[in-house]
DNA sequence: TCCAATTTAATCGCATGCGATATATATAAG
DNA sequence: CTTATATATATCGCATGCGATTAAATTGGA
């Protein structure tokens, strides 16, 4: 979160101002990539209902579909999860018939989750293809918002872990 | 979410495809979104923790240093919550000592919320200031990641509410 | 070999989001 | 005036995220 340098210097004191015209919500970043996956999640759920998936189990479905015999670590590390949020995603996928799941038989402390055929023959249907609209983004500019955002997040993801390292 | 179109037709049967890389989720504008706010959140964490304050309770005082004596229903609008989300946080809030709440005395319906001065003193003391560097963007880009992100929300919600209304 | 440290998942508690519903107030119809 | 409808907020249940802890398996060192 932050206001523009320029803002800032202009925005100081306000023990009193009245006018918090320079801190508006538009302004933040973190807000509107905050209510853009709010609005994601909106305009997932209308067609995920109908599969009765959720929009974390979605993702983590299209995660999947990257590899086969993925353990709950590797796909915490493409999403962004950790096992006590992915675990309890994966037993309810594992419910639905798109997962499998079964322990390593080389190390028993992983566990190896793999798509059945239902959850690939899903995927293949391409649920989401009538989104593509509603983003309002030519192919071009899809792909350059898609762009920046990654970075946006592998950036702050860096500059986080730094933080973490020096305490 | 979507493969590009060029991606899609050579990605149909997968049967037994091994070859899934068309459908990599970084290819998904959804999941950047998805993990660029996780990332936000997990950069702003060490500094909130410090103030004993959420994410979302951070986005919703800024949200009221908007203006005064906002009601629910307001501020849901610029957050893009209802009262549902909003009143357990709002409640905390006051808890904190950050908000006041009071019933419109107009209309006892409606529930009137004000940032204190120790709401306010928070505020602005600027505490994500030092975020800006965690983006890596320059002003300029900055600028232009916040204009696109807020364009694509707003089209998915124009989407979605056009959507809900012709069923 | 034996045991302490490490690694991987899973479990637990708390704070959102959100659909469905409840409650209280205000407004409109008769 | 009385009642039906509409509106604003609050409550409840479920599904994430996430810090903290636990449990089980593996690894490494004495």
């Amino acid at each position: 979160m932050t206001t523009s340098p320029k803002m800032k210097t202009s925005n100081l004191p306000s023990t009193k101002s009245p006018d918090n015209s320079g801190r508006k919500l538009s302004k933040f970043l973190c807000f509107a990539v905050y209510s853009a996956n709010l609005a994601f999640g909106r305009a997932y759920k209308p067609i995920l209902d109908e599969l009765g998936l959720t929009y974390t189990q979605y993702i983590a479905l299209q995660a999947l579909s990257e590899g086969d015999e993925q353990t709950v670590g590797e796909l915490g590390e493409k999403m962004f999860l950790e096992s006590n949020t992915l675990t309890p995603i994966l037993k309810k996928l594992e419910l639905a018939g798109y997962v499998r799941r079964q322990r390593d038989a080389a190390d028993e402390r992983q566990v190896r989750v793999t798509l059945t055929s239902a959850g690939r023959r899903l995927l293949d249907t391409d649920p989401a293809a009538s989104l593509m609209d509603a983003t309002g983004l030519g192919g071009a500019d899809f792909a350059e918002v898609q762009e920046s955002v990654t970075r946006l997040r592998d950036n702050l993801l860096r500059a986080t872990r730094a933080r973490s390292e020096k305490s």
